[in-house]
DNA sequence: CCTTCGAGTCGAAGCGCTTCGATGAACGGT
DNA sequence: ACCGTTCATCGAAGCGCTTCGACTCGAAGG
């Protein structure tokens, strides 16, 4: 193993100059320098990443930590943590990979041990157990997503708000006077996820100041489920003419159903999705839909964390904009007799 | 942060003792081990991973290499990801999560920066440019996959050619004569896959073993090409009543292609997929299939490494056994009249 | 011309841990 | 009673790197 001895021995330097070159810290001759990055590409040289952590007290590596086992989308969450890792490549950091199943212990272990000097915490819940944590590690973090007491963390997401009353002010160019919001089944608007309630808030606060009829609806996965929706939002609301959908899994079959209740898409019911553009691209209508920007949010996480090692300040929250992608589920509204 | 000179002094030992109580390496008396334990745990004790990756050479970390963009099934790699993380940890170590993008350069520099004392390679092809590295970097790593020239490495994957034979004796249990394999298309077979090829042979041979007719064709993703194949299928083997599908995206298609072309699975056909269960599960005739097992692939790795890693000799090929779950899609042939 | 300063370099002191050899103590065998 | 063993523990020497203060030298400032 070659080591920064040999490199300083065969550039001719001290070791100490071995490692300013390395690091910049100091100001080094052009020529020193030059015969020091020479020294080190002849003998292969890597810095030993123990020792250099033990000395710096800085590991270079970032921890993911991963909803191994959750519903949410799976590649989704792939793009994402291909961009923590494309990024933190970026900024000479690695990332470790943490399973959500490990929980607290893993967090407070890898924080601990000096593993790795920042994190970054996919899926956050509103009341989540691992923000009280965060807050004492002492090691710089960011959210992805919002917990109710956000205070003091550096959360980022998509913009929802902004994405419910994006795909109504979509709606409204179109025409459309009564629309509906149909989300996520009823238990996850209690437990957990504030993305439910932001877009609904979104969506209903759009409508409103386009004064259009509006309605939000929750809806179960399955076919059962989505007819029984379908039938409910349609008698309660038989001038409906647009629809957002707020639910990955009954986006499927709430096609379905409304196929089966004659509505034809677009011509009689247009339809906003958000979901992932595979899933849109992939739908029997292509799909008009927001994707959840994962490398975007993959991205900027990391470039959070590093601006908060280098002891920048940052934004406690990071909203990033709904992009509306037009495809052929909507379209004018059709004047009715 | 607490060290283990404190907790030394905290129990009334020397450092060296903490750490012989920690690693195990020396026999400690059960009374200094107990107050050595107690120490730890009242001052919150966590060894510094860098120091203790210098001092011993072992950072506890494996390397885990992932095509992050690539065709393979997404989910079925995050089982496999997850797996790892899980199977490490229950060996005390962590993963590092690295990217195929990387390529030649990451793994020498994780290889060589000490980083990591161990490599998982997932998705390896025939003609693999990280083989000859991997085996220059001395240190243990498992292949996904069998490369080529596979001589001297540890390599663990499905056993497709078991996969082909098994499908293949399902159909014949169930009385079919003449059946086809509809593979990948043409390129993979020449380009990097050594599976396609596997799977072919034990196809073919357990056919002629048992005595039916039989095929083997490519084909192209997409509706248009899986109704061309279809066409030719029906066209040179007018008598076939089973197929087996080794292709994830042109499955759907193929299952399409097969109703437009008048076939009822399983009435007129029963079809075997090669997929994962919830593909299998999500078809409109839910699919009888061999699943990649991915959690077991990923289970099995790690404990080939870590046996590497105890200096313990491990099989250069590990093959898991197909396992087949019987679905709706395959039935006993219906004799034509 | 002497001081001051900054640029460029070096030496040495750790960072927190593991590990090796040494040291006692206890113990059974003769 | 003595010796060889084994068991339990300690002290000290690193592991390979970063960093701090100190030093030198030439240029700039008075």
């Amino acid at each position: 193993m070659v080591k920064i001895t040999d490199v300083a021995r065969r550039a001719g330097v001290s070791p100490s100059t071995v490692s300013y070159v390395l690091s910049g810290k100091r100001s080094i001759s052009a020529a020193t320098r030059h015969r020091v990055e020479e020294s080190i590409r002849e003998l292969g040289y890597r810095p030993h990443a123990g020792a250099r952590a033990l000395a710096s007290s800085r590991s270079n590596v970032v921890a993911l930590v991963m909803p191994l086992r959750s519903g949410v989308h799976v590649p989704v969450q792939m793009q994402f943590a291909a961009a923590v890792v494309t990024t933190a490549r970026t900024h000479d950091h690695d990332v470790l990979l943490l399973t959500q199943e490990e929980g607290d212990d893993g967090l407070r272990r890898v924080a601990d041990s000096a593993l790795v000097d920042a994190l970054v915490v996919m899926d956050v819940q509103l009341n989540d157990a691992r923000v009280p944590l965060l807050r004492s590690l002492g090691l710089p973090s960011v959210l992805i997503g919002f917990p109710a007491e956000a205070h003091g963390l550096t959360c980022i997401d998509l913009d929802f708000t902004a994405t419910g009353e994006e795909c109504v002010a979509h709606l409204a160019r179109l025409g459309h006077r009564s629309v509906a919001l149909l989300g996520s089944p009823p238990e996850v608007y209690v437990r957990d996820t504030g993305f439910a309630r932001r877009t609904a808030a979104g969506f209903t606060a759009a409508a409103r100041r386009y004064g259009m009829r509006s309605a939000v609806l929750p809806c179960a996965p399955g076919p059962q489920a989505a007819r029984e929706t379908v039938d409910r939002l349609l008698r309660e609301h038989p001038d409906l003419t647009g629809v957002v959908v707020h639910n990955e899994p009954a986006l499927g079959p709430l096609l379905e159903a409304f196929h089966g209740a004659g509505l034809r898409v677009p011509a009689d019911l247009s339809v906003v999705a958000l979901c992932p553009d595979e899933q849109a691209e992939g739908a029997a209508v292509p799909l008009t839909s927001v994707a959840i920007p994962a490398a975007e949010v993959g991205e900027r996480s990391v470039e959070l964390l590093m601006a908060k090692l280098a002891g920048r300040e940052v934004p406690d929250a990071t909203l990033l904009p709904p992009r509306l992608t037009e495809r052929a589920s909507t379209a004018p509204r059709t004047p009715t007799t």
